[in-house]
DNA sequence: CTGGCGCACTGATCCCGATCAACGGGCGTC
DNA sequence: GACGCCCGTTGATCGGGATCAGTGCGCCAG
């Protein structure tokens, strides 16, 4: 019987050493697959939803649509992200889920996350280490907006981009496939779309990165990291954080 | 033997419908009191703590300090809420956690609080609920500095902590006691101090707001949450959302 | 082939909020 | 009582990024 790691259980394998019949533990967790279109919503703004997905394939981002109109992007799932779950909790958060590519995902309850915490032990530390990572990755992106200028913020994206996605084996430190528009990268850092594309030009004469046809290609990956003074810790570890 | 119910009880008590003797179990949970003085960090920058502390009295805030001196205050803690627990599990964020004004704690073992879970599980559900809402306060303080403008943001700020203060009985919708300078202020709105400034200035000669010697009087609310886009629902809901 | 549309890109101008500089008041210390 | 120091307050100026306006290109639908 072949063994097909799922990207969620390749990124908390990052967290935790998972022996195999672990990962398949967390392979077998994936429920029924549902399949979203580009641009649809997942989660209506304000309204919630039952479900828990973990993402198969395609990103997905959470969005607020202020009264102008304005969107600020708060974050965006990757292969692997655990999906939904916030908006279930967040009873009073109205802020949708939007497919930014066509999405793959699976169903999940979160009964059978449980169960299977219950059976090891071990996939639940895994699971918390992931969501706080997560977590802090919102509040360095707050952090970015509050207080770095557009060039830093931008550069500290794309390296926390670079981060997750090689995570999952989406890309590496020295470039990856981004399916971001220029507007959503906008809405996402808190710029417009006009001075994103200005900032982007910057940072390719530079000679620091690249953001083009849908592909970010990192040439000094030490001058990107002192420029967004990115956490490297990020990028360092190969191997589990716990053995 | 006098029911004494902490701000902790109170504030999940908001959420779930509590009998007393679940009110008394989270009572129970307070373990031994720590005093800690004004602005002093409670956790240091990249350093983890095992401990984690109930509120019990003073203000808190979270915060980042970049490399060039610029402080981000990611979010505050009054009396009641739960603290440490993401510095505990950040392992790769660095933000410290200063007191604003003298702080007392309760150190909490996430084993006790586990264990209470056990008895009653409502409580869990209640602080789950409690959580939820603290993570959407973040995500509403990064939509605010990404997408608002300096007077929406100081209003929508201004009108959280009344929210969250009136759950805990230690402020209403007319006004609060707010121990935060305007320094602080800036530093958690991603503005500068001389600007914060300028800007409760104007809220006071609009008639809306007042922040004076530590003072948050509220005058018109209606306006306030308008100018906001402030989710109502924070300032109606009197009773648990739970029965 | 053609019109329409979304996205990348650029120049000109504007404005919100940062920065610099200064003053005054409360308060604790010597 | 005099000196600092922190905080609030205000004016003048600067600048980063928004806004407005427009071009060009690829792609899809007709």
């Amino acid at each position: 019987m072949s063994v097909i790691h799922s990207p969620f259980a390749r990124k908390l394998g990052a967290f935790v050493a998972l022996s195999n019949k672990e990962q398949s533990a967390l392979d077998r967790l994936h429920g029924r697959r549902k399949v979203f279109p580009v641009g649809v919503d997942m989660v209506h703004q304000g309204q919630t939803d039952q479900a828990a997905y973990i993402l198969a394939s395609g990103w997905v981002c959470s969005y607020k649509i202020l009264a102008d109109g304005t969107r600020q992007i708060v974050d965006f799932q990757i292969p692997g992200d655990f999906l939904g779950l916030r908006s279930v909790l967040f009873r009073t958060s109205d802020h949708n889920i939007e497919p930014v590519t066509k999405v793959e995902a699976s169903e999940v309850l979160v009964r059978d996350l449980l169960e299977t915490f219950n059976e090891t032990p071990r996939l639940a530390t895994a699971v918390l280490w992931a969501a706080s990572r997560d977590e802090a990755m919102v509040v360095e992106h707050l952090v970015s907006i509050g207080r770095r200028d557009a060039k830093e913020r931008t550069a500290h994206f794309l390296l926390e981009l670079g981060a997750r996605l090689k995570l999952v084996g989406l890309g590496s430190t020295s470039g990856y496939a981004c399916p971001l528009s220029q507007y959503l990268l906008a809405d996402t850092l808190g710029l417009s779309a006009v001075h994103v594309n200005r900032v982007l030009r910057e940072l390719r004469e530079d000679g620091l990165v690249t953001f083009q046809h849908g592909q970010v290609e990192i040439h000094d990956l030490d001058g990107l990291v002192a420029l967004a003074e990115f956490d490297k810790t990020y990028l360092d570890h190969d191997g589990p954080l716990l053995k």
